[in-house]
RNA sequence: GGCGUCGUGGCCGAGUGGCUGAGGCAGGGGCCUGCAAAGCCCUCCACGUGGGUUCGAUUCCCACCGACGCCUCCA
């Protein structure tokens, strides 16, 4: 059974989910103002690599993750650049969903937005009132999270703790600093939704209490983002789910930082990387690979030097691919070594131990082409389909080759193999030579010359 | 100030109270090859510092040094 750390207990818990066969999860997605960084293709790309694993596990997953199309970064930008925050909010959006598609994240099951939610929001924020656990101040709706018997559960502070912290200021229509806004009313020029306290629109934290309730119903699986959204934002998603009287999310769970430089990347310290501009830099599975061989908790340094180290390593996984495609074996699910599956499974109970994983993948690898050499095809094919349901079930495609060569090149490769059937070496390298400047792989194999895009 | 994480070889990055330590990339040597490439085999290189606990610590505890994160912009 899978076990997962789950920030709210701050240790590692089997993971069950609410219904059997069926895991309800629910990423917090983007807030659609900028261009996606590489923080946010990690987040996409951990909760994808558990999505694709839990589904190879046989499990249904309804995967749920918004798009927050409603924002004050949204409304800066727009009032920057004199546009409509719509435009800026739809813009980003096919930037965001271009830059997963790129790195290979499925989509959604659901991707809802905030704005078409508000009526929801309202419901709830009026439910709050009612409850006495929020205000109606002068610029706003205001949630009290003291209400909330352990409110400090996923920042794993105490409200005193927190408001002995330095940063906290006390904004004048607030009654308590850790106070937040559910419904903010609206400043001229800004867009606006009518509520019975006037006019505004919502706060951030609210969309995503009633999106998963909506769509995933109370009690669902699992909630999870970036560490950083642990505290303030999930936590006050929960507060106020928890003093509406809902029961929330069952299972917390964080990914750790893309750092550069040993400092955590993000849009605020301007320090970022465009998820488009590394995946147009180099092999988009770079990045997943890269992924995959840190713990999901653990930071991770990008930089140059390691994406080009991970595709490294992925022209030993597609050589691989290569090798087993023209060995032609009888690959399928089924006759995957079932100690290696075992043993994949194994690993990646633990919390997700994709390190462990990949290190697995790496071993069957060789295990192949040793067995391959030794024409052990038995072997070969066992070990080959554990590879590749690895592969598959963490979301990692292998290039195999089968892209089009144009026929004159593979005349001048012909022509490489009768002048080396002639012992003509002179002839052959000068082919191969010419074909390698041309920016052609050129291999030898049983089967005779190989030529494939370098 | 409060809370917390981390410090592993040339680089990235796992892991463990003792059989000495994943994997990748890079480096060296060998096999294979007409020569290469790919592949296989072997190999160099590490646990921040100082104490403590222990028969034994890189792993547990304490201190220190250093880096980083959160404390309502943030994936």
């Amino acid at each position: 059974m899978l076990h997962l750390f789950d920030t709210a207990v701050g240790r590692v818990v089997p993971f069950e989910p609410r219904e059997p066969g069926r895991v309800s999860m629910y990423v917090c997605g983007p807030t659609v103002y900028g261009p996606p960084h590489l923080g946010h293709g990690r987040f996409s790309l951990v909760f994808d690599v558990l999505r694709r694993y839990l589904l190879w596990s046989g499990l249904e997953v309804d995967y749920v993750s918004n798009i927050t199309d409603i924002d004050d970064k949204i409304i800066n930008r727009a009032n920057d650049e004199g546009r409509d925050w719509s435009e800026i909010a739809t813009r980003c959006e096919s930037v965001w969903w271009r830059a997963m598609d790129a790195i290979g994240v499925m989509r959604p099951t659901s991707d809802p937005h905030a704005t078409a939610y508000v009526d929801e929001m309202v419901i709830l924020i009026a439910e709050l009132i009612d409850r006495g656990v929020a205000y109606v101040s002068a610029d706003g709706v205001y949630f009290s999270p003291a209400v909330v018997d352990d409110y400090g559960l996923l920042a794993r502070q105490t409200i005193d703790s927190m408001q002995a912290g330095a940063r906290v200021e006390v904004a004048e229509h607030k009654r308590s600093p850790i106070d937040f806004a559910l419904w903010k009313f609206v400043k001229p020029g800004e867009p606006s939704w009518p509520s019975p306290w006037g006019d505004g629109r919502p706060g951030w934290h609210t969309e995503c209490v009633v999106m998963s309730l909506d769509l995933l119903g109370d009690g669902f699986d699992l909630h999870g983002g970036g560490q950083d959204l642990a505290f303030p934002h999930h936590e006050n998603e929960r507060a106020q789910a928890v003093a509406a009287g809902r029961t929330f999310a069952r299972h917390w769970m964080h990914n750790g930082f893309v750092e550069v430089g040993g400092e955590k990347m993000a849009k605020s310290l301007g320090n970022f990387t465009n998820l488009l501009d590394l995946v147009e830099s180099t092999d988009p599975r770079a990045y997943r690979l890269l992924v995959l061989r840190a713990h999901y908790r653990s930071p991770v340094e990008v930089t140059r030097a390691s994406t080009d180290d991970a595709a490294a390593a992925l022209r030993r996984l597609d050589a691989f691919a290569r090798r087993v495609a023209s060995a032609d074996l009888a690959i399928s699910p089924a006759v995957a070594d079932p100690d290696a599956i075992a043993e994949f499974a194994r690993v990646m109970d633990d919390d997700l131990d994709t390190p462990a994983a990949i290190a697995q993948l790496f071993s069957l690898v060789t295990e192949v082409n040793t067995a391959l050499d030794a024409a052990d095809t038995a072997r070969a094919t066992a070990a080959a389909a554990a590879a590749f349901e690895i592969c598959r079930a963490v979301g990692l495609v292998l290039d195999a080759g089968g892209s089009e060569i144009p026929a004159e090149v593979l005349a001048r490769a012909q022509q490489r193999d009768q002048a080396r059937a002639a012992r003509d070496f002179a002839t052959a390298d000068a082919i191969r030579d010419a074909l390698v400047a041309e920016g052609w792989v050129v291999e030898d194999t049983a089967a005779g010359t190989q030529v494939r895009p370098a």
